[in-house]
DNA sequence: CACCGAGTACACAGGTCTGTGTAATGGCTG
DNA sequence: CAGCCATTACACAGACCTGTGTACTCGGTG
């Protein structure tokens, strides 16, 4: 049996169609282009997802599953590092030409209510995200660690609605100063290390513009 | 001259593209959907606007010069007032079944780099509301206005983020308290009307699901 | 070898989209 | 009245979209 090859199939599928979902767009482009892209037919395609609705919802899952590069800093050690490190990682990621916000907001943009599924997606992917905040804060004794963290998020998705529009990834910069003032706030000891001057960066990645 | 006339024409037009494109999305919306809505012929329409791209620039420059309803309470008096004022504002509008998101963020989601306009006036617009913060932080005496002002767009705009995916107005609630709290480390006199409790809230909008 | 399953090539149906072309209508103003 | 101008009704071009049908190839496995 192929199995092995199916399963490969299927990946590349995702994989194209996740690159080419995310940096232009699920309604821009149709399953013709996905499937010249891979140089595959669009049967073959067909044959692995019943729908182009299907391979979105697949797009989005994997997307869930398989969060986005470098993002859990392994060298992180304490929870007061891990969370800061959530900021510089988002900055690396404005950084890159290929960073075009979160997919999951941007798939609920796109598509709004028409899809069911998406949104749900969506949401338990921001909720997970909170979560995640809420453990490392309850972690660190953090009393009402529910509250701070839905604040985290909304620096984070601040921040990345900023980018999307801006191209400037100084607003991860400046999301993780506000969270440091919040995290302090909360009794947190963070390091002296916040609020490090006006280091201006500024280097984009547009061409001049 | 039926110059009135042209001039309502345009801007009924400009009307119900503005409420179709917004909640349903730009590229969800045809052209022959407007005319049909208003009860115009396509014709008429593009008598009006050469092309869609021109409608769509039209569009979000007109939610620009008229920002959001009920947006910039003119109750409101003092800075400080202004600002918090702003979050409660939101809240609002999040609680409204027509509420979906920030149309500046989601066009440029939905179209990209396509078309330069959009996002020319998306950045244009973010700007301008991180000015109007910064007036008013200015005012109240900060020193480093313009990084404050910053931060609580970054808040503004996490909150319409996850409100869009997540349906929770609670979460205009959570911003204004890291608002305050931001502005509070900053040596703004915020009112004790600050962190008032765990008020439940939780009023939605969707029916069941 | 014979078979099967995955993939290919390609046409096509049926729909939508943007944008245009054309002839007719109807109201306002000179 | 005569003329103009916005608007209408409607067809159409040309592109693109999703999804299907069909006959074919080819490699691996029984």
């Amino acid at each position: 049996m192929a199995a092995g090859t199916k399963t490969d199939m299927k990946e590349r599928i995702l994989e194209t169609a996740d690159r080419l979902f995310y940096l232009q767009g699920i309604r821009a482009i149709g399953v013709d282009t996905i499937a010249a892209e891979i140089g595959i037919s669009k049967r073959t395609l067909y044959n692995h997802f019943p729908s182009k609705d299907a391979l979105i919802t697949a797009y989005l899952e994997r997307r869930f599953v398989r969060p986005p590069p470098s993002e859990p800093r392994p060298s992180a050690r304490t929870a007061v590092e891990q969370i800061l490190a959530t900021f510089d990682s988002l900055e690396r990621r404005f950084a890159s030409r290929d960073f075009r916000g979160c997919p999951f907001v941007n798939a609920v943009a796109e598509l709004g209510e028409e899809d069911r599924a998406v949104k749900r997606i969506a949401k338990a992917f921001k909720e997970s995200r909170r979560l995640w905040f809420r453990d490392r804060l309850t972690a660190l004794g953090v009393t009402d660690a529910d509250a701070l963290a839905t604040q985290l998020v909304l620096l984070v998705d601040g921040s990345i609605a900023q980018d999307l529009v801006r191209d400037d990834p100084a607003m991860a910069r400046a999301a993780k100063e506000a969270a440091t003032v919040l995290l302090r706030n909360a009794g947190v000891d963070v390091g002296d290390d916040a609020a490090p001057g006006k280091t201006p960066l500024k280097s984009k990645k547009r061409s001049p513009e």
